[in-house]
DNA sequence: CAGAATTTTCAAATACTTTTGAAAACAAAA
DNA sequence: TTTTGTTTTCAAAAGTATTTGAAAATTCTG
């Protein structure tokens, strides 16, 4: 059986590294982690000396998790620190990632195949570009109408049998 | 009208911005696009010139395109030259892209899922660590099978009935 | 086999991203 | 208002990733 520590430090490394791999900064990704398995709402100097980063990074990595509405702000009365949690819905933050991911990069792509789409089609070059650029954008426009569904559908949809029949 | 040079332009850049959003290198990303669009298989020359980017840099790309099989080179009776060409079904490049990120990225993640999923829990902190980790667990896992049936489902997938029902 | 055409490699250069840390800004308390 | 604790900013430093280009390896041809 694995101890408490090292199972956490596998856990924040790994994140870390397949957020690197999905062009997420790693030690975004790691902040989040720290916060996910946290049992309370840590301030910033913990997360500075848990992963042994910068004020700088803490700050500005728990702030881009903030915006990408993963993380929280918790007040409490009486004291001048701010504490930070993460949302533990996995529904939640896989929709959070979903949307965020959708809205910066799958739409700006769908506005520039729907421009390239009026590309005048008069020669052989011409005919295969219009194909491809065609295709791609069917494909695309049914996987934002999927991920839309996705992020509509509630916490439900893991055990959707419509999932299963899928398989 | 848009003019064709001009929306092979775009197609390219815009290619290019999406593939390295994903961690993917923007110049490879590149060269599919330019071999995606292009109406004849092109040689390395033709990639460096269309491209303007040096032969190493055009031979390691193209390279790494045939290792994640979206590219092939075509062999030409009585010329040394190598011609590229690559994978135009759509439906077959997204099964390979998800193939190869599923078994580098998402395969090794479940592993140590399942590594640490054996953590000692006897403390508020490791509950909180355990729960977490059982939920991611049971979320990709449901990703791992979900992606398995896609790539096992053959190209109607995308007018399957079963995916407008999810809407 | 020698020579020519072509592809591959890889060390060094360049470009890009992330991190640091100290100073500035801010906000609560005295 | 001044002091003190805290967060934010951002220029410079450190770290990564990508690209170049020339040399080496490979492969075809005569």
């Amino acid at each position: 059986m694995m101890n408490f520590q090292e199972g956490k430090q596998k856990f924040i490394e790994s994140w870390g590294k397949m957020a690197s791999d999905w062009g997420i900064n790693r030690t975004m990704a790691q902040v989040h982690a720290l916060l996910l398995i946290a049992a309370e709402p840590l301030t910033a100097d913990e997360v500075m000396s848990e992963l042994d980063i910068s004020r700088g990074n803490a700050n500005m990595n728990i702030r881009a998790l903030m915006d990408w509405g993963l993380v929280h702000k918790q007040l409490r009365t009486g004291e001048r620190k701010e504490y930070f949690y993460a949302e533990k819905d996995m529904w939640v933050v896989v929709r959070q990632i979903i949307l965020n991911r959708k809205k910066r990069e799958l739409e700006p792509m769908l506005k520039v195949l729907e421009e390239i789409s009026s590309v005048e089609n008069n020669c052989p070059e011409s005919e295969s570009f219009c194909t491809v650029v065609r295709d791609i954008r069917k494909f695309s426009n049914k996987a934002n109408q999927t991920l839309d569904a996705l992020v509509k559908a509630d916490a439900t949809w893991l055990s959707n049998p419509l999932f299963s029949l899928l398989r």
